[in-house]
DNA sequence: CGACGCCTTGAATTTAGTCAAAAGTAGTGG
DNA sequence: CCACTACTTTTGACTAAATTCAAGGCGTCG
C-alpha cells in the first residue's frame, strides 16, 4: 500500500503517506504537556496513549485511552488542555498544521474524528453519572475487550494501565476499583491471573452488568 | 474559546449570510429526534436549546445547553445520537450539508466548534467525577452567569430549565439539586425570588465554591 | 376555590470514600 | 537463589455523601 507522495487527494493515500512517518516511543513517554502550544494533531499507529488533565488540587482526570487508528490532541485552542503519555510502547505520527492544510480529505477525517470523540465523551458522561461503580468497571472492561478486537465468551485482555489509572478514568477511588474487580472475580465473571491481565470468563454476563445495549456479539 | 477561527473574515461573512435564514421556534419545540438522520448541523441565533439522550431504562442524560452563537447537532454518524429541543423561544439556523460544502471557512469553524465542545465535555466530566453536589450546582450557576454575560458581584440570572433538567445535566437527583440551592441561599450566596430566577448575591463566593480557576472577573 | 405540577424538606437507606493495615509483586543486590 | 525493599493491590472497618421514599408547601391556572 505504499504509494508515491505526490498525489495526496485520496484520504487513505494521505493517511498512509503520513503514517510512515510514525515514531516509536517507549512507555511513559510524554508526547505533549498540558499548556504546550498546539503544533499539530496525533495518530496512534500502534500501542496505547493516555490523555489526562491535572487539576489545581493535583487530582488527575484521565480523558481517554487511545489505540491504533485513534487521533488525539485535537484542540482548537492555542495550548493543549491536557497531557498525552504513552502507556505502552507506541508508534505515533504527528500531523502538523501544514500536513492538514495539504489534504481536504484529512480535514474531513479530523472533523469526523472530533465528532466521534464528542459522541464517545457523551456516552462516557452517561456512564459516569448514571451507573454504579460495578457497572462502570464492567463498562471499562467491555470497552477494553472491544478495542482489543476480542469476541466470543471467554478470552484474555491486556490491562497495561494501573488500577489508579482506571480509577482516575472512571472517577472512582482505587479501592473501589479493586473491590469491584474482586466482586466480578467472586461472581465468576472474570479471573485475575496477574495485575496486567484479565481473563474474561463470561463476556455475556459482563456485558449485561455493563448494561450494553447489544448484548449480542 | 476558538481563537483560531476568529481571524477568518470570509467565515463571518458566510455565517452572516446563513444566519439570516434562521427560524423562530416556540419553547419545547423538538428540532430533531434521537435516531433521526443527520441532514445538517444547527446554530443558535438566540434562545436556549437543550440536547439530551434517552437511555433504554428511560433515564435521561442532558448533554448540554446551547445559547447564542453555539453550534449543536454535530455528528459524524448517520443518525443523531440525541434529541434537541428548545428550552425557551429560540431562533435557529440549520446548516445543510450542501451549505457546508460551499464554504471552507465554515468547515473550519465547525471543526473548531467540535474541538471546543470536546474540551467543554472533558471539563464537564471533571466536574461530574471530582466535585461534590454543592460544587456541581455552583459550577452550573457560574456557567449560566457567564453565558448570560453577567459581571460584577450581584445580579439576576434567568433559569429557563427545570430543577429536573439541572439534575439530569449534573447527574444528581432533583432533591439534591434543590437542597444545594437551599444551602447556597441559606449561606447568603444566592436568592430565589421565583423558580425561574436566581439572584446571585455574592458571585465571588459562588466562584470559590465552584472552584473556578480564575476567581477574578 | 381546588387541583395539578413543581419544588422543598425530612428521615432512613445505600453507596462509595477514607483511613489503616495486610497481602502480593517486582526489582535489586548479596 | 534468596532476602530485602519499595511499590501496588487488596481487604476491612468506619465515615461521609447522596439517593430514595415520603410528605408537605407553593404557584399557577382552570
Amino acid at each position: 500500500m505504499n504509494n508515491r507522495s505526490q498525489n495526496i487527494s485520496q484520504q487513505d493515500d494521505y493517511i498512509d503517506h503520513v503514517k510512515s512517518r510514525g515514531r516509536v516511543h517507549p512507555e511513559q513517554t510524554v508526547l505533549y504537556h498540558q499548556g504546550d502550544g498546539v503544533s499539530g494533531f496525533y495518530r496512534v499507529n500502534s500501542g496505547i496513549v493516555m490523555v489526562y488533565r491535572l487539576l489545581p488540587d493535583s487530582q488527575r482526570q484521565i480523558s481517554g485511552f487511545y489505540t491504533q487508528g485513534d487521533f488525539f490532541g485535537l484542540s482548537s485552542s492555542d495550548a493543549h488542555p491536557d497531557t498525552a503519555v504513552t502507556v505502552s510502547t507506541a508508534n505515533i505520527v504527528m500531523l502538523t498544521l501544514h500536513d492538514i492544510r495539504q489534504s481536504i480529505a484529512l480535514q474531513k477525517t479530523l472533523f469526523d474524528m472530533a465528532c466521534s470523540q464528542l459522541d464517545t465523551a457523551q456516552t462516557l458522561i452517561t456512564t459516569l453519572t448514571k451507573r454504579s461503580a460495578a457497572e462502570k468497571v464492567a463498562t471499562f472492561l467491555v470497552m477494553l475487550s472491544q478495542r482489543q478486537g476480542q469476541q466470543g465468551v471467554s478470552f484474555d485482555i491486556r490491562l497495561p494501565m494501573s488500577r489508579q489509572d482506571i480509577a482516575d478514568y472512571l472517577g472512582l477511588s482505587i479501592e473501589t476499583v479493586s473491590r469491584m474487580l474482586t466482586k466480578l472475580k467472586d461472581g465468576g465473571v472474570i479471573h485475575l491471573p496477574n495485575r496486567n491481565t484479565i481473563h474474561i470468563c463470561d463476556y455475556i454476563r459482563l456485558k449485561i452488568i455493563a448494561r450494553e445495549k447489544s448484548v449480542q456479539n
